[in-house]
DNA sequence: GCGACACTTTGATCTGCCTCATGACGATCA
DNA sequence: TGATCGTCATGAGGCAGATCAAAGTGTCGC
């Protein structure tokens, strides 16, 4: 998908209220212009998470959405023993509050400490009736993440778990590079999640996760300078693997 | 998700291309007026495919758009050494080809004898663009789908085989009774699809479907009358089951 | 009816990942 | 510096579901 902003102003005066906002050009406000933005933004209100808080619990009615503008978050559902599904991690510019449900299905959890744009359905709703663009790629978001759920529906379903671990890493890099304009310098990348969250990502346990990624180490696929923090050897090895 | 039509002409006169579609009223069509509808009809094509044959192959740039409105379609994606997996299966009245990208990422295939209205994306596109409703039904669309399978994720990560099982049948039978109006008599429900498309949707290998269904027929949970027909027994306990 | 074929069911065995257990490591704090 | 705690790594053994094997069932053409 196409993701990059359709007409927005790339640069806006100072004192204006997204002026300082890094995410605001891979958010849905990227297809705003300067002027159209500051409506948007007075019908909003900008909150706060320290790792760990949580936005909304599944189950919660879905009163708000949000732009993710800084930190990462996970979606997640717990089954009533206590077994955990993470559905999707979300980084700065994602959108928050897909739903034509009164009530959330996930529940919504700061990784690590985030800033949110946060709008109430109905203001929200009622912006977009007057703002064609923003319709537009409102539907472009949720066919990316329809996309990008059915892509884990293969890793979930038919993937071992070397398999899942190897696309992971490659997924998290995409991510990365995609957000920073593409570079994808050969660096290290940093897991902003814990070995719980990976695991209950990717339908495995944390001493699987554990177990292969010291696997891809000994393999040399990867390096680990820091447990947080990966740096790819052999890029090729990897994907083949992720592929079987 | 509200998939009633918000503002549907119910009744359609005699001779109006769309007067014997069964699937309208769930389809995108249902917010179109009978000209619009007319108008509509106008810029596609009704395809048939008979059990078994392709619709799209994932890879095939995706040229077109597509309303089920007869049949039931398989969504699948194969890994390089044979491994698939199904990621949906389609019914009446459901929209195909939600998508940002040039090319299709799953095949589509007919389970059943099947018919489609065909549109090419561009005429699409231009005819969503002059209409609003549409616009923001396909969003409504995408996010019905996204929340499907996100659902889909928590059981393919963390569900046992019997929760998959039984999960599956009540979604199946949830389908079903949300197409032919909610009626839900307890009566048998049609497995339109093989063990082999069961087991590829649910993660699980087919020995594993046959086992799990006769142990849900053992259990008196249900009772299998012909392989493709299964009658609820006890839909509580099934449920329970489902949910672990 | 009969044979051929594909699909389904059931049984026996195997294995990849889970479970349980233990120890290493890093962060925080007294 | 050492104590405590949470996270991560690694080993040993177990189990849910896969794999391999074989028999049962339905369907179709002739």
């Amino acid at each position: 998908m196409e993701m990059r902003p359709i007409r927005a102003a790339a640069v806006l005066e100072a004192g204006h209220p997204c002026f300082d906002c890094a995410a605001r050009l891979q958010a849905i406000c990227g297809v705003l212009d300067s002027n159209q933005l500051r409506e948007f933004k007075t019908s909003g209100a900008t909150v706060t998470r320290a790792a760990g808080e949580t936005i909304f619990f599944e189950g919660d009615i879905a009163t708000h959405v949000y732009n993710l503008t800084a930190g990462v978050l996970r979606l997640s559902k717990l089954l009533p023993d206590g077994r955990r599904q993470i559905a999707g991690f979300l980084f700065p510019g994602d959108f928050l509050g897909i739903t034509m449900e009164d009530e959330h299905a996930f529940t919504a959890e700061a990784i690590t400490s985030s800033t949110l744009c946060q709008f109430s359905r109905a203001r929200f709703d009622a912006f977009v009736d007057t703002h064609p663009h923003l319709e537009r790629r409102l539907y472009a978001v949720a066919a990316h993440e329809l996309a990008a759920a059915r892509q884990q529906l293969v890793l979930l379903g038919r993937k071992t778990a070397a398999e899942r671990v190897a696309s992971f890493l490659l997924m998290l890099d995409a991510r990365r590079t995609s957000s920073s304009g593409g570079l994808g310098l050969d660096g290290d990348i940093t897991l902003p999640m814990s070995r719980s969250d990976i695991a209950d990502y990717l339908g495995l346990r944390i001493e699987t996760i554990s177990r292969e990624l010291s696997a891809l180490k000994a393999s040399r696929l990867i390096r680990l300078s820091t447990t947080q923090t990966i740096c790819f050897v052999d890029r090729e090895r990897l994907a083949q693997l992720a592929e079987g």
